[in-house]
DNA sequence: CTGTTAGCGCTTTCAG
DNA sequence: CTGAAAGCGCTAACAG
């Protein structure tokens, strides 16, 4: 797949004899005939200089391109404008909105997110919470509910705001934007029950909040039904895959509930290859209302979660802790609902 | 859809009294009864210490709990093990896979991919290259080609390795690698035209890179037909947008390219709800083989490009120019392919 | 193999 | 409103 190029290239290596040493505040300063400090003000702090020193500053700054250096700034003033972002993998879409909504936020405020993957085995998350640690965010948010001890009480003693996201804790490493799984599980049990469907079946992921999620269904069905389980993150292909478990396991469902809507979207699939009618014959249900949900055929009903609003709210509590503001509300619980669409229209 | 959780819980706002220290090289130093530098090194270049001075610097950390701090010392070593990654937003599927390669190979070497969003619109591609060199990366990755004039003398001023990804240029700023779209666009014609079909549509997003596409369609079909142009990013809901507008322009279609296989699958979808059978009455080819590509009914045909070899390839250069190696290839051309499936088997 | 010296580039005091 | 002094935490460079 991968084809190098033809082209007659003899090896490079940059930079070049003279490396080129970027512009200091000392170098603004100079230029502006001013002291670094009050260059330094002039740029960060406006407010107390003088305009017409401003407006020096300014054009020193234009003519020598100076680009500030966040490194430098960060370790004297304790604050790297950073905040470290930890997910399960980038790729799940899932969690997308959220990712797009917290860099938003934070941007807006100057703060770059920093992203770092846990994988799904929890292994990673203490190594990898250290590796962002040793680059000084000013805060930390976390996909899930940290589970290690230690973890949880080494970002306790760390002192910067830490925001647990996609679950909810009555004890919180310190804030938390959410959503109750077991809730969520229970809340489709019932809605297929009192569709009068009894013959019910889950497929699933295996991460921690989806397994929450089919606690919950199963709890408010009663009894255990015909489950199918496949290692996160669940795609279109495992969709198909689990379909045809549960079509193994009891022919004669009548209304699946699916962990994510990629995943749902290949069971109907898998579903509809065999003959099946979705949802003459078989009822099924997804979660995340991802942005294609409403326009397949047949369009799928899912749970919908605002997931742009959990990153607003994260990115939010965040920057205000930051700022020195206490927040309102250390715990926060955003809705969810239920959107019935054509793949459970009886 | 945000409900406020009721619990009565009263404004809180950390750190508490006492703001904990984390404790410096210094204090490592200190309990291991060794300079600071030696500390320092036992850490990161254990081959120059003696095992027993790195035993009790190792159990000094383990005592005081020291994390490294990489913004002092990226500030004195000019590292910050950092490296940028601009893409156009973080949430086009389409990018993915590239992102997670730059992460993971970018990881394994102790480096930390921070992304940008560039946005659609060119316009902040300069104001975010700013905010990046603030951060001062030690190497530039960026989706696209670099157009504007003055970023691309900026880049090459820095001294840092630059990947131009995606795409493909013989005068890159300095180091590219990606495919033609020019290329691409005309061999999913030439692919039609073999097959015989002759009346042709196009359904694109108006990027960049899917432009550059489309007019190699056209090229090689050597006239315009019907096009469905749609902003970027283009998804399913589009798609079915396009497949009806392209189906108003020319009932009769025989075969249309999209420009992705989200928006392949939207316009496969709007085709069926007209009681279009796919491929019999029409056949659809998207772009970028997407995980779900394979396992839809009718399957897609689809112009594979491997993301994550772009990715890892990227970070590769990357990383080797940081370690002081030159590099064989400064342009790397990844190949592509046309994978056929149900959606254009005659 | 280990230590000393001297900063990286910036911003926080504290004084004018 | 502006400046001088000091140092954030670490590591290059040079000695020993």
């Amino acid at each position: 797949m991968v084809t190098l190029s033809l082209l007659p290239v003899k090896p490079t290596m940059r930079p070049p004899a003279h490396p080129p040493k970027a512009a200091t505040l000392h170098d603004v300063a100079r230029e502006a005939g001013v002291s670094p400090i009050t260059a330094s003000r002039a740029l960060s702090n406006p407010g107390v200089v003088s305009d017409a020193t401003i407006e020096r500053v300014r054009e020193a700054v234009a003519r020598t391109g100076y680009i500030p250096n966040l490194l430098a700034g960060g370790l004297k003033s304790k604050r790297s404008m950073t905040v470290a972002g930890l997910v399960p993998v980038v790729s799940v879409p899932q969690f997308i909105p959220t990712i797009r909504a917290l860099t938003d936020t934070l941007d807006a405020q100057g703060y770059q997110l920093i992203l770092g993957q846990t994988g799904y085995a929890n292994s990673r998350e203490e190594k990898l919470l250290n590796t962002m640690i040793s680059r000084r965010p000013d805060g930390i948010v976390v996909t899930g509910l940290v589970s290690s001890q230690a973890a949880r009480e080494q970002l306790q003693r760390l002192g910067i705001p830490v925001v647990e996201m996609w679950d909810l804790s009555v004890h919180p490493v310190d804030m938390v934007v959410g959503f109750s799984h077991l809730k969520v599980g229970s809340a489709i049990a019932g809605y297929f029950l009192a569709k009068g469907w009894r013959r019910l079946g889950v497929a699933t992921g295996d991460d921690l909040r989806a397994s929450t999620r089919r606690d919950g269904f199963w709890a408010a069905v009663g009894h255990e039904g015909p489950t199918a389980v496949v290692p996160a993150p669940s795609n279109l292909e495992m969709g198909r895959r689990a379909m045809a478990e549960l079509l193994r396991k009891d022919p004669k469902l009548e209304a699946v509930y699916c962990s994510s809507d990629e995943f749902a979207q290949g069971a109907i699939i898998e579903a509809q290859s065999r003959g099946l009618r979705v949802p003459g014959d078989l009822a099924v249900c997804g979660f995340g209302d991802a942005d294609f949900a409403a326009h397949l055929l047949p369009s799928l009903t899912t749970v919908q979660v605002d997931g742009a609003a959990i990153g607003r709210l994260a990115a939010q509590l965040i920057i205000d802790r930051c700022a020195g503001r206490a927040v309102a509300q250390r715990i926060i619980e955003v809705g969810f609902q239920i959107v019935e669409r054509q793949s459970t229209a009886p």
